[in-house]
DNA sequence: ATGAAAGCGCTAACAA
DNA sequence: TTGTTAGCGCTTTCAT
């Protein structure tokens, strides 16, 4: 491998300088930084970032912790938040790392030893971080969670309103006519996103007279085939339950309209289903898929801008709510 | 932050026993080991990698260079061969990059760095990589790709015969009575695997005495919306110039299904489409998708083992080719 | 404008 | 069994 030092020699120079023109620092005579240059071009020297980290008390680094590595409806955020970041002079770095893993103590190594100045989370709960995340010393943005129930100063966040997303997905569903609504969503743990949504779809109904009865709840993953599984589970039990279906995810929207299919129902004919992110697939799926989506785009636009002004200092501890918007697609039909 | 130094001040003992601790080495008081394990635990200490790795003159790390973040059918591969790794005494690294970045400077920079002792490829083509994979000097599997190509002696590779499995596509569609046969794809460059599934597909063709017209040949990017564009071209310019479509991979196939929906027709009652891949929104698609099938897990494992035996010195340059199986859905149908 | 030299936190001879 | 010490490749004062 070749060494700063080997570049130093052939130029001619000491390591001092050849770290000079590498960095591009002022005070080198425009000879010598050619000269260093051509070696460098010749040898195809390439520092070492290893090196470099080490000896660095600051870097222009800005971690991207993901948790999950097949989740459809981040991957579009994670493009864009490195997309915008890249415009800056900050430098994103993306770290994925397993649904079962602790983003925070990831979060924290990984700003020891990159010196990062800031942290954005996609994915996990923000109560699992309630605690931990304090740890951290520099900012951290929650992209797609809230941030207020959080004890933390350090801590903003970008995210849309649950508990109002699901009422509107709720209320497109009464607006077509339907009462006999169920709900197919993750566990409801307290401060998740799955609660308000919950909370938000039950309270929406309860505006409109109709109690929500809890066998109508749905529970499963966030899967394809969690969801096939338990919406084949509830139609066996009972063949046509409800006449619409509103799903916490596209996927599992989709995992349930296979499931009604396989069930020898069709979507809308027989059951309505309405799905929520607003993910890509929904778009080509068949029939098109009604959802609520959130504004990828604008949650990792706001998400880099809101981490790097923290890291300046300003805005610490916001906490942006971005509203949602009803895709109509083909899944959802009028019942009355 | 907490070093190794204030660690052997704290436990009264040198900063190399607190090194041997760390590293599990023999050689080591029972006494003092518990000892620097209680001051470890009681600071909270966590040992610097990028120190570490700057040190060390080997690691067990093997990296994983993934091209692309949003690839469906690479997301269950990277994550088998982050299961099978781990089950090993081996780490793996996993790192993303971009469409456009170049995998092999990347692959470079990540072994002079981590000095990793092998690399897998995912992505990217294989001519691309052709002069430039041989500056890596440790191990390298290309991943769904042959190496069979390449002059590299330090290259092995894990896929499936892509010229037999669009056969066994084409086979397929012909066995029902098709002979309108379109073929959606990339761009055919030479050593590509569009190339030799486009070949594949035409010499299967032949076989059956039915010529290709190139006109029949739609070229599109592996996106949704570019499959979904240039079918929906090719319907405006003629209403129904095919009874079946093969498509190279399922998201292509996922997107032409919706421009024939949109055209008014019908998937398979108008038109049968079979897909490339069998990634699973392809079961829960509408109708569910008939693909070929690369075996994914099998990819996953055997890219990981061959890696392996590499590093170890055992079976380099092997080419593993593995079998294809069709996946039977209902975006295919009879036509007599 | 350039160089010498002191580390960043850690590992690994080598000594003791 | 433990400690001392010399770096890994780089950046960054401090001199010159």
């Amino acid at each position: 491998m070749i060494t700063i030092k080997e570049v130093a020699k052939l130029a001619g120079v000491s390591v001092s300088t050849v770290s000079r023109v590498l960095n591009n620092l002022p005070d080198v005579n425009p000879q010598t930084r050619e000269a260093v240059r051509g070696v460098i071009a010749a040898t195809g020297y390439v520092p070492n970032a290893t090196a470099r980290t080490l000896k660095q008390t600051s870097t222009n680094i800005i971690c991207v912790i993901v948790k999950g590595f097949q989740n459809q409806f981040f991957a579009p955020i994670v493009e864009g938040i490195q997309f915008f970041i890249d415009k800056t002079d900050y430098i994103p770095l993306i770290h994925y790392i397993d649904e079962s893993a602790d983003e925070v103590t990831a979060a924290e190594a990984l700003v020891a030893e990159k010196k990062a100045l800031g942290v954005i989370f996609l994915g996990g709960s923000p109560s699992s971080k309630a605690q931990s995340i304090a740890r951290i010393k520099v900012p951290c943005v929650l992209a797609t969670m809230s941030a207020r129930d959080l004890a933390s100063t350090n801590t903003s966040s970008v995210c849309v309103d649950d508990f109002a997303a699901a009422g509107k997905a709720i209320e497109h569903l009464v607006g077509q006519g339907h009462r006999d609504i169920a709900i197919l969503g993750g566990r409801r743990l307290d401060r998740d996103l799955v609660w308000n949504r919950f909370e938000g779809a039950r309270q929406c109904l309860a505006e409109h007279d109709l109690a929500f009865d809890d066998s109508r709840y749905i529970e499963s993953k966030f899967s394809f085939e969690d969801a096939y599984r338990s919406i084949a589970a509830a139609l066996s039990r009972n063949n046509k339950p409800f006449t619409a279906l509103f799903a916490m995810s596209d996927i599992m929207a989709i995992g349930a309209c296979r499931a009604i299919f396989d069930h020898g129902l069709k979507v809308p004919d027989d059951v309505s289903v309405i799905g929520f992110d607003g993910i890509q697939i929904g778009r080509y799926y068949n029939p098109t898929l009604t959802s609520v989506r959130q504004p990828q785009d604008e949650i990792a636009r706001r998400s880099a801008s809101l981490i790097i002004q923290n890291i300046k200092g300003i805005n610490i501890g916001h906490n942006i709510v971005l509203d949602t918007e009803i895709v109509i697609g083909d899944s959802v039909r009028p019942c009355f």
